[in-house]
DNA sequence: GCATCATATGAGCAAATGTTCAATGAACAA
DNA sequence: TTGTTCATTGAACATTTGCTCATATGATGC
């Protein structure tokens, strides 16, 4: 965990600085056509053409999208030939995708309660 | 970490659907003014107002942003009086954060490896 | 009733986003 | 070299996003 002082869950305070980064971390996984690549590649390596056709996207889109993905320091992408094959940055991103679909699993138990609770 | 049987990591296969609504709750974190109204929120719950003068944004777009939180059933609202106090939908959400924020400690340690790695 | 505080909501607008189309690059084969 | 395949990039465009301003709603007190 974080570098604080032993023991207690001492979060650091989430400054604006922060805030940033942590919001342009969680908006390369805000599209669907990002999280359809992440499973993939989750899974396992794939280069770009198995990822266009694994989602049914055009090949320009993929790529786009990859780049942001890329810049977001979630996958890397490795030439191969004429190939260039992706992966998860590590073994925390992979993490980071099972919990986002987890709280999806986890939301659906008690959707419909989202509205404003009158007193 | 999810709830299945150790070693026999099956996930369910992540549809169209599941990313439109994985990518619909992660567009909930994607904006650091919502960031940092979760982050107050985990601190503890918080009136509209206390949030406007935590956050330093005006009041409109506080109620604007609490909005696009509970339609993603990331926050609920309860009415106290005049006030509306908001909380974290459950501790489900508070961990999700954490992760959230968690990954960008983790990777600011390799920042500036992101480029395309040629052959 | 009216005034005021606390919050929500709608219109309008600038900025960001995601896609397609067209062009460019990079690796390989003949 | 030329041609072909796989991938990246930029421009254009429609859509969405997040804000401000103005207005509405709701609760409380006079």
């Amino acid at each position: 965990m974080s570098h604080g002082v032993a023991g207690r869950t001492r979060r650091s305070a989430v400054t604006a600085d922060v805030a940033e980064r942590v919001a342009d971390a969680m908006g390369a996984l805000a599209a669907p056509s990002r999280v359809l690549l992440l499973a993939q590649l989750r899974e396992r390596p794939r280069s770009v053409s198995e990822l266009v056709e694994a989602v049914g996207m055009e090949q320009s889109a993929v790529s786009h999208q990859l780049r942001v993905l890329r810049d977001g320091g979630l996958v890397v992408g490795e030439r191969n030939g004429r190939r260039v094959v992706y992966s998860l940055h590590d073994e925390h991103v992979a993490e980071l995708i099972d919990q986002a679909v987890g709280h999806i699993e986890h939301l659906r138990l008690d959707a419909g309660r989202r509205r404003l609770a009158a007193s």
